[in-house]
DNA sequence: GCCTGTTATGACACCGATGTCATGACTTCG
DNA sequence: CGAAGTCATGACATCGGTGTCATAACAGGC
């Protein structure tokens, strides 16, 4: 490959006078230029980035490490694809920037997370990004250097920077919004609490009916969903039927996601019931694949995938400029409520909902 | 970042040494090795690429162009996500063989590819990979540039080592599994003609006729899908009214694709007649969404795109390594039949199939 | 005519690794 | 004991760009 004295030599100057024309940092004569532009097209040159960045230390290289790849991409898969609409999001603001992104995928292990962000340190990567596959806690050592890191859909315990969906925001926008339409009763099957996703939301779930000083009952939030490979949906089967034994039955069921909104459809109407009008479902997550197949369709919640990317990379970008955002704690993007016609309004008059973000469909 | 000679100096030797010891190749005294290796440790020392680039001139880098992050992901895309699958197969091999990915996305814009080239070439990538949405040609210019390119899923007119889907022997593997199981009235609703893919299928369904020495029925083959957006489907309706009305109707059609399938199970019934029982019907692509939904399953071929992916990582891993294995034209992936109960034997005798990788689910 | 300023260009060092060659210490063998 | 070979190590050049400084030509102001 042509190198920069290739060039210099064809078009009769020095090599710093071609690295002029490069980067237009000095004056350089109309002729010379010429001579020089030629002479580059000719020889099909190419500037090297690695010797470019052995002074300037800026390589142009964003590392990305997750475990979107190695996704089975089932399309029925029940969670979704969210970490590969967040590395969309981040792939398009870095697109835009003109920085070019390395991709690396774990392949599920995250064992090998080590192994990883040192071949990208190697590169000098100027920061690093981690996007998790689902809402949790990690840790993420870069091995005492200083690149920057920014975690999506994930956090540490060291004040990492770290965009996360608002799961408790969403929740609580959501309930808020089905208090709004009248419902006073409103039950919710929660997925294992021991999920960071799972606690958040039932956290929302509980804040959404204080705000509206509706008093909490217990016994309408049941666990319904163990976090574990056997789950056979006898935990959700008894959670339906403990609440619809109660004296005063829910008038709406919120699910811990819109999976379980799936499989409760069809045990509600085992029981002879209705959708929505002898009792409503609110899911959570807005996977299309469910939300907008079920018939009724199902009012739900969704996560910012896209956005939480877009904003990661923003993050990125920023402290690669030396932006000490001084970011306190992780940022949370909240989504929007979907509102399809699996719930009802109970009072016609009450009709007027939130307008966070709510969309109609 | 710390540096090769800060090591050096640390451990109290010489920076070749340091070298010796990252490399392994010469030898080092014990303590010496130690003494360096700890220094290593206590800078966090990470070696340079870029510095090591300037003398092996080998980057480790492979760059990947594609238009699959920036799908818009529908969960109910009737195409399924082919290119996605293939950037799996490539980034499964890659990571084996220490090399690291860098992916551009075009957005969709190929009008964006010469500057994702460009960027590429700068980082003096050891190889380039295009894939392409769907089975097209293209033409894929480097620049003059000799770096080892391959195209998945599509193939240019200059001889570029190319991996494609076997359309035409997948077409052939299925209809030759009908003519085995009694069929001999083979519909084929095709896709539009003008679509590679269409024409190669349509190549495949007819060799396998002339195979089994079955006569062509030109009517029995009908266009019904055109490569345009506002296809409603009215294609379609008259393709299967058109065969059905043939005084000796097919016993089996097979559609284009999968999608045409699902549609196609609709229309079938809306006119009274069962599926298998009195029409079976196959389709083409194995997109799981649709093919294990349906009731009854479908009767399918799949397209091998992981595997596609992985055989054009190999290719370019053995560009590399300077193996000039003189691919003599595209290399063709062929992909097995899925058998599922949307056809059923004729006869009782002649189950017996073809087992080119055939699978029974 | 001399000083100053601007323009256009080149010489040279440097970034951080590694390849080549040289050197000194020590081992082995005839 | 000296020659030859191995082991462990360092000096130095080099890869392909760019930053710094020097230099030469020429214009303008007094």
């Amino acid at each position: 490959m042509a190198t920069i004295y290739d060039v210099a030599n064809a078009a009769g100057v020095s090599p710093k006078t071609v690295s002029r024309v490069l980067n237009g940092d000095a004056p350089v004569g109309q002729e010379t230029r010429k001579a020089v532009e030629a002479a580059m097209s000719d020889l099909g040159y190419v500037p090297s980035n690695a010797a470019r960045m052995m002074r300037s230390n800026r390589s142009g290289l964003i590392g990305l490490i997750t475990g979107a790849l190695s996704h089975k991409l089932e399309p029925m898969e029940p969670t979704g694809l969210p970490d590969l609409y967040i590395v969309q999001g981040i792939q398009r603001v870095m697109a835009d920037s003109g920085k070019t992104l390395i991709i690396a995928d774990t392949g599920g292990t995250s064992a090998r997370v080590p192994e990883l962000v040192r071949t990208f340190l190697q590169h000098r990567v100027e920061a690093l990004i981690y996007v998790a596959d689902y809402h949790k806690r990690v840790t993420f050592d870069t091995g005492a250097g200083n690149c920057p890191v920014v975690l999506v859909n994930c956090f540490d315990t060291d004040g990492t920077p770290a965009v996360l969906p608002d799961d408790e925001r969403c929740q609580f926008d959501l309930v808020t919004d089905l208090i709004r339409s009248g419902h006073e009763r409103i039950a919710y099957l929660t997925l294992d609490p021991a999920m960071v996703a799972g606690e958040l939301r039932s956290k929302g779930f509980r804040a959404a009916l204080e705000a509206a000083g509706i008093p909490y009952d217990g016994a309408l939030e049941v666990m319904a969903r163990e976090n574990v490979e056997d789950d056979d949906g006898a935990l959700l089967q008894r959670a339906l039927d403990s609440v619809l034994a109660l004296d005063r039955p829910p008038t709406v069921i919120c699910c811990g996601n819109d999976e379980m909104a799936l499989r409760l459809y069809g045990l509600i109407r085992s029981r002879g019931l209705r959708i929505p009008e002898d009792v409503c479902v609110a899911g959570f997550d807005n996977y299309r694949a469910i939300a907008e197949t079920l018939y009724p369709p199902l009012t739900t919640v969704e996560l910012p995938y896209l956005a939480m990317g877009r904003r990661a990379a923003e993050i990125a970008l920023g402290m690669i400029k030396g932006e000490d955002e001084q970011l306190a704690g992780p940022e949370l993007i909240p989504g929007p409520v979907h509102w399809r016609s699996s719930v009802t309004a109970l009072n016609s008059v009450t009709k007027f909902r939130s307008n966070t973000g709510s969309t109609f469909s």
